[in-house]
DNA sequence: TGAAATAATGTAAACGGTTACAGTCGAAAA
DNA sequence: TTTTCGACTGTAACCGTTTACATTATTTCA
C-alpha cells in the first residue's frame, strides 16, 4: 500500500531537526520540557518547511478535537448574528474551531445529528435542536453539552444559558391592555417546541387572565419566529376578511414583526393607530422600524458569551454554574402607541 | 500503551457480526458490496451498538475531513445572515460539516489562519479573510478555495462568487444627483481593503465625475459596514458642527445605513427632507425602515449557495465556472426622496 | 559521596478507521 | 469440462500524531 502524502510531516521536521518525532510533538504541544537549543532547531525546521500539524492526526491520538459545535435549528433570523457572534468570539479566544450546523429534530428519523462525540469535544444546543431523548444519550456519554435558549430536562441538569421570557412577556401584553387599551391582541408563536415561544405565549396567556380577558384561540397564529412565515400567515389572516376582530399583535420576535408590519401596511392598517405591535430581542433594526419597533431587549450576544464559556469550563473540568437566565428589559418605542 | 476509549469502534461492529473490518467498513461506505445477509446483520448490529464511525480516524485513513470552511472577516453584520444560510444549506444537503471562522488579515502576524488544509476539504473565502499571499499559497498546495464577494487575483484564476457593485452604485449615486438634485453627497466606505467597498466608492466618484462635481475628500468616512461604527462615524462628523455641508449620504451598505439614520436623528436630520440616505444589500429590514430604505438588492443567499456549490464541483474534480457575477437591482424607496 | 530527583530525549505502541492485495467460490463462457 | 470472470470477503499496512515507558546525563541533597 503506497499512499505517499504530499505534505509534510512531523517526521519529516524530526529527520531535518535530527531528533525524534517525540521531541518534535512535545515541543509543539509545550508539554514537555526541551532543550533550548533543539527549540531553536525546530522553530527553524518548522517555518522552513512549513509544518501544519495534520488535525485529524491529533484528534485521533489525542482524542480531543479542538472543536465545538453549534447546533441550531434554523439560520432564517436575523436573531442569529449577535448569537453566533458572542460564540465564535469566544470559541476563537479559546484557540478551538466552530462547526455550526443546523437540525430539525423531528428530521432525525433518518439521520445522527451532524454534531456530536465523533467530531467535537462539545457542542452548543440551540433551544429545540435536539430532543429530550437524544440530551439524556449525550448526557450518558458524558458528552459536555449547554443548552442556549432553553431549560435543562429536571432530570438530567445540564447547564442552560437562556433569558427571562414569560415575566417580561406578561408585563409588555399588560402594557397593552392597560396603557393602550387594547383587548383584542393577536399573538404569533414560534415553533412550537422552542421554549422562548411557551414562555412568550404562557406570559401572553397570563396577561389576559389578569385582566379579565378570555383567551381567543383564534388569536393565536404561527409565525414561526420567521419573517416570511409571519407575513404569510398574517396576509391569509387579513385576506379572510378579517373575521376576527383584534387591536394588536404580538409578533413572537422583531424578525416576525417585519412579517407583521409588511401584511399590514398592504392591508392598510395604520400601526401603532389602529393596530398596535410589539416584538421580541431588540436586535439592531428595531429602532428604524417604522413606526419603531416596541420590543424586549435580550443580551444575545452575552447569551452567546456565556454559553461558549460554560462549555469550556466544562471541558476543563471545572465545575460549571447551572442555570443563568439573563434579565431582559422592556423598549417601549412608538409601535405599541407610545409617544416617545 | 492502555488507552481503551469507551466508544465503540468498528472492530466491535465486525466481531459481532462475525466478518472482517473491512466488510463493516465497505457497507457503511457502501463502496463495494457485501451480500445482502451480512448487510442485515451489520444493520441491526450497528443500531444496537450505537456505532458512530470516528470522524477523525476516517479522515486520517481517507485523507478527506467532509468539513468546508467559512472564513469571514467578522460577524457584526445581519448581512452574513442570508449569506451563512445559502453556504450552509448548500453543505448540509451534500452531507458535510461547516466550520465558520472570522480572521482578519492584519492579524496574521502571529497566527495560521483557522481553517485550512490541515481541517477541511475546502473553504470559502468572503472578501478580505485572506490576503493574496495567502491564496497563492493554497492555490500551491492544490486546496480547494472559491471567493465569495471577492475577484480572484489575476494571476491565481480561482473560482469567485460576486455580485455587480460599481456600476449600480454609479447609477443609484447619479441618481441622487439627476433625480433628487444632491451635489454633496457622503460616502461611507468599508473596510479599505474590501472589493465591495472599493467597487462602491468607484461608482460613487464616477457618478460625480460624470456629472461635473469635483470630489471631495472630506465627504469620504469610514462606516466599515457596521452599525455601529457607521453610529459613530457620522455622529462625530455631525458633532463637528457639521463644518463640511452635505446633503445625502451613501452608508456603503445597509447595516451602516442603520447607523447613519441613528447619528442623523440624533442631530435632528430629517431624511429624506434634509438629507438623503441610501444603503446597499437591501437586507430584510430595509422596506421598514424610517424612512423606507433605497438600496441595491443584493442575492446574498443565492451567493452563498452558488459559492458552496462551486466549492463542491471543484471537488467532485469537475470544471467549475471561474467567475460568477450576479446582477443586482435598485430598490426606490422613500429614503431617496422618492415617493413610492 | 552515594542516592534520589530532575531534565532531556528516544522507541514504539496505540488511536480507529480505509484500502491495496490476495484469495475463495459459483456462474458464465469457451 | 475447463477457463474466465465477477461477487464477496479477509489480512494487514498505513494515515500522522500522542504518549507510556525506558534511558541517560545532570543536579540536588542528606
Amino acid at each position: 500500500m503506497t499512499r505517499r502524502s504530499s505534505s509534510v510531516t512531523i517526521r519529516d521536521v524530526a529527520r531535518q531537526a535530527g531528533v525524534s518525532v517525540a521531541t518534535v510533538s512535545r515541543y509543539i504541544n509545550r508539554n514537555a520540557p526541551v532543550s533550548p537549543e533543539v527549540a531553536l532547531r525546530l522553530d527553524k525546521v518548522m517555518t522552513g518547511l512549513k509544518y501544519v500539524p495534520h488535525a485529524a492526526a491529533r484528534h485521533l491520538a489525542s482524542r480531543k478535537t479542538r472543536v465545538v459545535g453549534l447546533l441550531l435549528n434554523n439560520l432564517h433570523n436575523d436573531f442569529f448574528v449577535p448569537l453566533l457572534n458572542g460564540v465564535e468570539a469566544v470559541v476563537r479566544e479559546m484557540g478551538y474551531n466552530l462547526i455550526v450546523a443546523t437540525y430539525h429534530a423531528n428530521s432525525r428519523a433518518h439521520s445522527q445529528p451532524p454534531i456530536g462525540p465523533h467530531n467535537t469535544d462539545g457542542m452548543l444546543v440551540f433551544s429545540d435542536g435536539l430532543v429530550d431523548d437524544d440530551l439524556a444519550n449525550l448526557k450518558k456519554n458524558r458528552f459536555p453539552v449547554v443548552l442556549v435558549y432553553r431549560r435543562s430536562p429536571p432530570s438530567l441538569s445540564i447547564p442552560s444559558i437562556t433569558v427571562e421570557n414569560a415575566e417580561i412577556a406578561q408585563k409588555l401584553v399588560e402594557h397593552l391592555i392597560n396603557v393602550h387599551n387594547k383587548r383584542q391582541i393577536l399573538f404569533l408563536r414560534g415553533p412550537v417546541h422552542q421554549e422562548d415561544s411557551i414562555k412568550r405565549e404562557l406570559g401572553y396567556q397570563n396577561a389576559l387572565r389578569a385582566n379579565g380577558i378570555t383567551f381567543d384561540e383564534n388569536l393565536v397564529l404561527n409565525g414561526e419566529f420567521e419573517r416570511d412565515i409571519a407575513y404569510q400567515v398574517m396576509d391569509h389572516f387579513l385576506g379572510n376578511g378579517s373575521r376576527v376582530a383584534f387591536d394588536a399583535v404580538f409578533a413572537g420576535d422583531d424578525d416576525a414583526a417585519i412579517g407583521v408590519l409588511k401584511a399590514l401596511g398592504q392591508h392598510g392598517f395604520r400601526v401603532p393607530e389602529e393596530v398596535a405591535v410589539i416584538g421580541f430581542d431588540d436586535l439592531g433594526f428595531a429602532p428604524f422600524l417604522n413606526p419603531p419597533l416596541t420590543t424586549v431587549h435580550a443580551p444575545t450576544e452575552t447569551v452567546g458569551r456565556i454559553a461558549a464559556e460554560t462549555l469550556f469550563t466544562i471541558l476543563e473540568n471545572k465545575p460549571a454554574t447551572e442555570t443563568v437566565i439573563l434579565p431582559t428589559e422592556i423598549i417601549y418605542r412608538r409601535s405599541c402607541g407610545c409617544q416617545y
